[in-house]
This record gives structure tokens, C-alpha cells and sequence, in this order.
DNA sequence: GTCGTCATTCTTGGATCCAATAGACGCGTA
DNA sequence: TACGCGTCTATTGGATCCAAGAATGACGAC
């Protein structure tokens, strides 16, 4: 128990097993059997499942327990286009703010994602899966926007931006290949140019080009999970043929 | 109880209760209090304060207590400048969707909302202070802004406006005056406009007017809040001299 | 007279216990 | 054999009970 009350890091630990995928969308949350896992009594559960409930990661089905929620295409769409008008806003106040500090960390963050989106694409080239790797990189680029929030200095934008981008880690799942490669290289550019225009102190320029940003890491996320669809629905039906 | 398990409905009491500023920033809830006043035993009491939290309503000082958030001049700003940007995405995805029958229901909700303004301008020459008057106002007003919500039928964006909306509603204080007067009447006028650009269409016009009508709301409510603190403050330094 | 310390009390955090609901299973009958 | 009914069990929702931490006030030392 880090910190505060057991409630709380339980919520803590959930959340994190959530959207980590490390418990897949569709579960069903058995109160007991997280009880007896974490070592305390079912009333810190409940309280961590209400919390979850309340931030949207969790649904109650009264007298039938906790489902953790998986999302549609439209919900995917929906968290990406809210995330884009707040990342946008969040750009355009950073600009003005940011400190060569700021400006020299998110520099960082920029060459931390360009190697982690190579190494997703070599590894593509090989011909393997690796969720940790791609989760790397999805770190890697969520760490880059952060240098942003966090020199905004908007504390409700950073909570809801990253309440919407929660929304969508949760597929355990990726995907790479050579027709995503541009894709993934995309972002590394824009990332780039997000951070020129800053430096070159132009709020309007940056927020455009984060706007479209997010956007387009929104296709390419679901040109990511229609992969993941096409894979895995050829073995069904060919299991099932 | 009206649905759902005790703890749901307690939650959307309190949220009312506080929402409405019925129970003011700043109180301390007491747990068996909450739990006698609505004959349910603490746990369920806990648990709805558990969701509370999550929304940002409350917060656990651990061992001792939910308060009631306040909040502050900067908090306030933040909200609406998060509100306008969501609430100009929501009104350019609207803009192509509405139907005709929502265009009606927006010019209901205009005119309903120019009644309550007048009503509102009137008491204040009356020299009169009507909360309940005021609280209408402002109902009135998310009456409007909620037909356009439901019509750009996008519920992560609905559900986000209305989070950053409700944080704003904390203060169960009011003002007018023939100062705020042009204020309250810009409303108006831009329900209109924001209206009329919808009717003709044009969702790059209905979002501009969208968002500079939200952040002009912004500044309404911060030259309300300044006049009620000259207004309190002045009793408070004559009572104390 | 003031400051610090210790005990008491009040309130919360957590555990356990009981009630109520939904689903599963089996039995009987058509 | 299939359908309907009743019971039985697994699991949640809620109440009560116990422990632990923080505020308060009294007492004593300086």
C-alpha cells in the first residue's frame, strides 16, 4: 500500500490492470475474488469500483456485478475527437509558456518516440508481435504530449485529455506491418513539426498541427485494430470452415 | 429510491444538492449524518461519495472527512475554456445533423432562455435578489446549449461538457445590476446567432460563434462573482470596524 | 500566563455479517 | 422430448461491528 487509503490504491491498481489490458474489456469483476488477490475486504473493493464506474473504465450491472467496459469504433472516434480539441487548446496555451527547460525536455520526449517507432517498425520487419514493445511506444508518445500538458499549466484540460485518452488503451491488442509504416513514421514528423511551431513561438501554427495530430494517430489507431480484426478473424473462420 | 441501488440514487442526490449550491463549497459531509438524513447505512453513503470524488465534486481528506470542492478564480476559467471548445466541436458536428424538428426545439429553448434574461434584467431594477429567479436563468441557458448536445449525438462530448459545466455551478450566489445588464442580454443575442448559423448551415460559422459565446459566458460569470465579493466583502469590513 | 503533552472522544476506514436478487439446475408434466 | 415451475446456490447490496487516526480539551511544567 503505497499511499492513502486501500480503497484508493486499489482503484489505482484496477485502473492501471485496465487500461494496461492486462484484464481484457468484457470481464466480469468478481468482488470476492479481487478481495481475497489484494488481501482486503470487499468494502475497498466496492468503493474502487465505484470510482472506476465514475470514471467510465467500469460498468454496474446491479445484483450482477462490475463488467469492465469495451468500446465501439464510434467511442474510439469520439474519445479521439474530444482529445484532439483539448490537445489543440493545450498547444496553443503551452506555446507562449514554454520555458527552454520545456522546450529541451519535449525535444527528449521526441527523439524517446522516434527510436521506440523504429523499433516497432524493425520489429514489424521481423515478423514478430510484441505488446510490450508496442506499448513502449505508446508511452513513449503519450510522454511526449505530457511535456505539453503539463506546460500549459491547465490542470482540467491534462485530467480530461488524459480521461480520454484512457478510454482507449484498453484493447490488448497491436499491430504492425509494413502497410502501417508510414503511419507510425507520420506521427514522428508531426510530433516534430508540433514542436517547431512552438519554438517558433506560433500558438496558432502549433495548435492546427496538433489538432490534425490526434487525429490522425486516431486513424491510425483504428487502421491498427481492422488488422487486428482481419487476423484474427481468418483463423476463426478457417477453424470453424 | 427512484431506480438503481441506494448508493446510485444517493449520488445523484448529493450531486443535485450541491450542483444547486443547496449544500455550499467548502462544507464538510458527515458520513452518519448523510446516512440518517437518507435512512440508508453508511455504506452506500460512502460509496456515492466514492463517485462524487471521482467527478471532482468532493475530495477525501483521509481520516477526515469529503469536503465539498470550491473553487477558485483560475479553476473557473478553466472550466469554460474547456466548455468552449467542446462545445464548439458539438456544435459543428450538430450543425449538419440538426433536423428541423431540432432546429424547433432550439428556438423554443431561445426564446424560453430570452424570457428568463428579461425576467432577470427586471428584478435586478427592482432591486430585487432572487436566487431561485437566477437559478432558472441558468437553466434555462443549459437548456438551449443540451439541444445541441443531443443533436451532434456524440455522448463522450456531451458527457465532458457537462462535467466542466457542472463544476461551475458551485456557488450559490447571484448578481445583477444595470451594469451586468448588457452582459446578460450578449447572451441572448448570441443564442441567436449561434442558432441562426446552424439553420444556415454552416457549422465553421456556428462553431466560432459557439466558442465566443461560451468564453464571453466565462466572463460574464467572473464579473458576477467579482460583484458578489464587492458585495459581501463590504458588510463584512463595515461589521468588523 | 503560555506552551507542550497526554488522554479522551469523535469520525473515518475496514471487516464481517445478513438480506435480497438473479441465474442454474432439476423435477414433473404435457 | 420439450416446456414450465420451483428450489437452490452463487454473488451482490446493505447493515452492523471493530480498529485506527485525528481533533479537542485538560492538566502540568516552565
Amino acid at each position: 500500500m503505497s499511499e492513502g487509503t486501500k480503497a484508493d490504491d486499489l482503484a489505482l491498481a484496477l485502473e492501471e490492470a485496465i487500461v494496461s489490458g492486462e484484464i481484457p474489456p468484457g470481464s466480469v469483476l468478481r468482488q470476492e475474488h479481487l478481495s481475497e488477490q489484494f488481501r482486503v475486504s470487499r468494502t475497498p473493493v466496492r468503493e474502487a469500483l465505484r470510482r472506476l464506474a465514475a470514471l467510465g473504465l467500469v460498468t454496474f450491472e446491479p445484483n450482477r456485478g462490475v463488467r469492465v467496459r469495451s468500446l465501439s469504433r464510434d467511442e474510439l472516434r469520439e474519445a479521439f475527437l474530444v482529445r484532439a480539441e483539448l490537445e489543440s487548446l493545450a498547444t496553443e496555451i503551452a506555446t507562449p509558456k514554454m520555458t527552454p527547460a520545456d522546450l529541451a525536455r519535449l525535444e527528449e520526449a521526441e527523439r524517446a518516440f522516434a527510436r521506440a517507432t523504429e523499433e516497432l517498425v524493425e520489429m514489424s520487419h521481423a515478423g514478430r508481435q510484441d505488446l510490450q514493445l508496442a506499448r513502449r511506444w505508446l508511452l513513449a508518445n503519450h510522454a511526449f504530449h505530457d511535456v505539453i500538458y503539463a506546460a500549459a499549466q491547465v490542470p482540467l484540460i491534462e485530467r480530461m485529455a488524459k480521461a480520454a485518452r484512457r478510454t482507449f488503451l484498453v484493447k490488448p491488442v497491436w499491430a504492425t506491418g509494413a502497410d502501417l509504416d508510414d503511419l507510425y513514421r507520420r506521427n514522428v514528423a508531426q510530433h516534430r513539426a508540433i514542436r517547431e511551431a512552438i519554438a517558433a513561438r506560433s500558438p496558432e501554427g502549433a495548435r492546427v498541427l496538433a489538432r490534425e495530430h490526434v487525429l490522425s494517430s486516431g486513424r491510425l489507431l483504428e487502421a491498427i485494430l481492422d488488422k487486428v480484426a482481419a487476423q484474427t478473424r481468418e483463423p476463426l473462420l478457417t477453424g470453424s470452415a
